[in-house]
RNA sequence: GGCGGAGUAGCUCAGUUGGUUAGAGCAGCGGAAUCAUAAUCCGCGUGUCGGGGGUUCAAGUCCCUCCUCCGCUACCA
């Protein structure tokens, strides 16, 4: 039994997340979770809503509301959101919990004292109409390079071109769109990170094993070169900076020691067990999820706030980056209405069909195109027809032959060894895949266990068996049951809600991970046992039609 | 612009360090079966491996170049 650490990246504050979101991070983590719990691992899994920063700001001044109920809200609406989609964390906290704050203040005080903070003097754009200091981005204007009329100030839209925004011709505020900008001073503190680059490499050449593409992403930034960067905003929303009145931290300082603060929360003192190699942690495996726009602040960002508080913190050990999955090859976009979200997911669907569709086509190594069309094929065929239709007809037969309980007598033959050699097989491959976090791979494995149950079914026939030697036909619909609590066990992690009704067929719970013991006597001679209603209901195509028109399909 | 990732069958994707006739699922076509949600099972794959050039006995795989998509580019998060 190990002991394992899981994070997901904290979803953004600013409304319910998209099915692209959802399979980026929270729900890959949640499956590896219960994929390790059920293999009997300690495992702690955490999350939490990243509250602070100028967007949410700006989005709570828009819904009319005081950030601070805004906030609470919305944590509320994604706690729901996640709890409805089966996201099983151990602790879905918040960024802004006092643990937060004082944790986050505790490790610019150790960086402090370490000499890698300092303070210095920087010009900023201040907008007096909305009474607050502008990020770059939030300044627009005409761009000097091509002439767009809608340029922001970090950078172009139009021609790429990056920008200050002070390089703006007639600059205004995306906010109020105010003219009446106007530059002013104001003190920040800077993490040097120039200081501590080496020591990242280092760490960072102590994970070969990482992929490729979180490897690029880590060794491209040390390779340009660390930078020193400004940790604090001019916000009053967030985490306040000591001696420096009407300064927050940046939100991307707080956020990643979040993940400490959420376990602080969820287990009070032991936290330091697990994230405190001198206090227990070092026998701690610590996986993160994220998507790839995430990996450079996760493998060079929070490192270096850790390894400059000069303290024993757990770092990462593995990290499962994905890419984007796309709304047909677009973005999906909040603004847009373009794509599906979490609430509205569920509104058409369980929450298992997407959970399915997500993880058997999740964007490991390429952006993947998410198609109503193709959702509908996918889950149509794998959980309607090959999962849900074997466990259909072999409880209806069972039930009308057999009186619903298993047979009784007879003994395994030929056929069944083959089954479960071929079964044991791929549940190694299987184990080994979801192991190794190789998602598309498991799943696909997943199915092919699933299909082997309709093929030995298929080839045994217990219809035409039954006729002339009802001993046999019972050696093999007794067989076929016993599948059912075994599919339930291995499918669990990623279609929990399913795993359950399976379980419930001989009322029994999900047992242990099945591999090295026997995996064909799953159904007790004599046992009763009760058929599931229809497991999973069909997409119509009207149904895809519909969806398409109301959520925007091009 | 720079850096990184990607481009493989109608669709979604696999393809170790270059090595036999490039694979899977879906869709499509043919067959078997009739327990079952018309659900299952078996069989059927010539596709400019984005274009062009090069290295090599041998290139999807290595090099150069061009095209397209995506991410990052440090004040969006």
């Amino acid at each position: 039994m190990a002991r394992i650490l899981i994070t997901s990246a904290l979803p953004y504050i600013n409304g319910i997340k998209h099915l692209g979101n959802l399979v980026g991070s929270m729900l890959p983590a949640d499956v590896y979770a219960r994929f390790m719990r059920a293999r009997g691992h300690e495992v702690l899994s955490i999350c939490a809503t990243d509250e602070h920063g100028t967007p949410a700001e700006i989005a709570a001044s828009r819904a009319g509301q005081d950030i601070v109920v805004y906030c609470a809200e919305q944590h509320e609406r994604q706690k729901e959101a996640g709890d409805a989609f089966g996201l099983s964390f151990d602790h879905f906290g918040r960024s802004s919990s006092p643990y937060n704050h004082r944790l986050t203040q505790h490790f610019a005080a150790r960086l402090k004292e370490n000499g890698f903070i300092e303070e210095v003097e920087e010009e900023q754009i201040f907008s007096p109409a909305d009474d607050r200091f502008l990020p770059d981005r939030y300044v627009e204007g005409t761009c000097p390079n091509c002439g767009f009329e809608r340029a922001r100030g970090d950078q172009c839209d139009n021609c790429g071109k990056l920008l200050d925004p002070t390089d703006l011709i007639e600059p205004y505020s995306a906010l109020s769109g105010s003219k009446d900008l106007e530059r002013r001073k104001t003190k920040h503190l800077h993490l040097l990170q120039t200081k501590l680059e080496s020591e990242v490499r280092d760490w960072v050449d102590q994970h070969p094993d990482w992929p490729n593409l979180t490897k690029s992403i880590a060794y491209k930034w040390l390779d340009e070169g660390l930078r020193d960067r400004t940790i604090t905003r001019d916000l009053s929303w967030g985490v306040p900076v000591p001696d420096l009145p009407g300064k927050v931290f940046y939100v991307w300082f707080d956020a990643p020691i979040a993940y400490i603060a959420a376990t602080e929360e969820a287990v009070a003192g032991d936290y330091r067990k697990w994230w405190r190699e001198d206090e227990g942690a070092d026998d701690v495996r610590y996986v993160q999820f994220m998507g790839k726009d995430n990996v450079a602040f996760h493998t060079v960002s929070f490192p270096s706030t850790i390894l400059g508080s000069r303290e024993p913190w757990k770092k990462v050990d593995t990290l499962k980056s994905l890419n984007w999955l796309t709304w047909y090859g677009g973005k999906f976009s909040t603004s847009e209405g373009r794509g599906i979200f979490m609430d509205q997911a569920l509104e058409l669907l369980p929450a298992d069909l997407w959970r399915w569709y997500l993880m058997a086509n999740a964007p490991e190594s390429d952006d993947t195109a998410f198609t109503l069309e193709g959702f509908q094929q996918t889950v149509n065929k794998d959980l309607a027809d090959v999962l849900g239709n074997f466990v259909n007809r072999i409880t209806k037969f069972a039930g009308s032959k057999f009186e619903g309980r298993v047979p009784e007598g007879g003994e395994p033959g030929e056929a069944e060894a083959a089954l479960e050699e071929a079964l044991r097989s791929g549940i190694a491959r299987y184990t080994e895949h979801l192991e190794g976090m190789e998602f598309r791979k498991a799943f696909a494995e997943l199915r092919g266990l699933w299909v082997l149950g309709n093929e030995y079914l298929q080839a045994q026939a217990p219809w035409a068996v039954f006729k002339n030697d009802k001993e046999r036909a019972g050696v093999i619909v007794r067989t076929t049951l016993g599948l059912i609590p075994l599919y339930a066990a291995l499918s669990a992690p990623v279609i929990p809600f399913t795993a359950d009704k399976l379980a419930a067929v001989f009322g029994g719970d999900l047992g242990a991970w099945p591999g090295e013991g026997a995996l064909l006597d799953g159904a007790t001679p004599g046992a009763a046992f009760k058929a599931p209603s229809v497991l999973f209901k069909k997409i119509e195509d009207e149904d895809v039609a519909d969806w398409a028109e109301r959520f925007g399909a091009p």
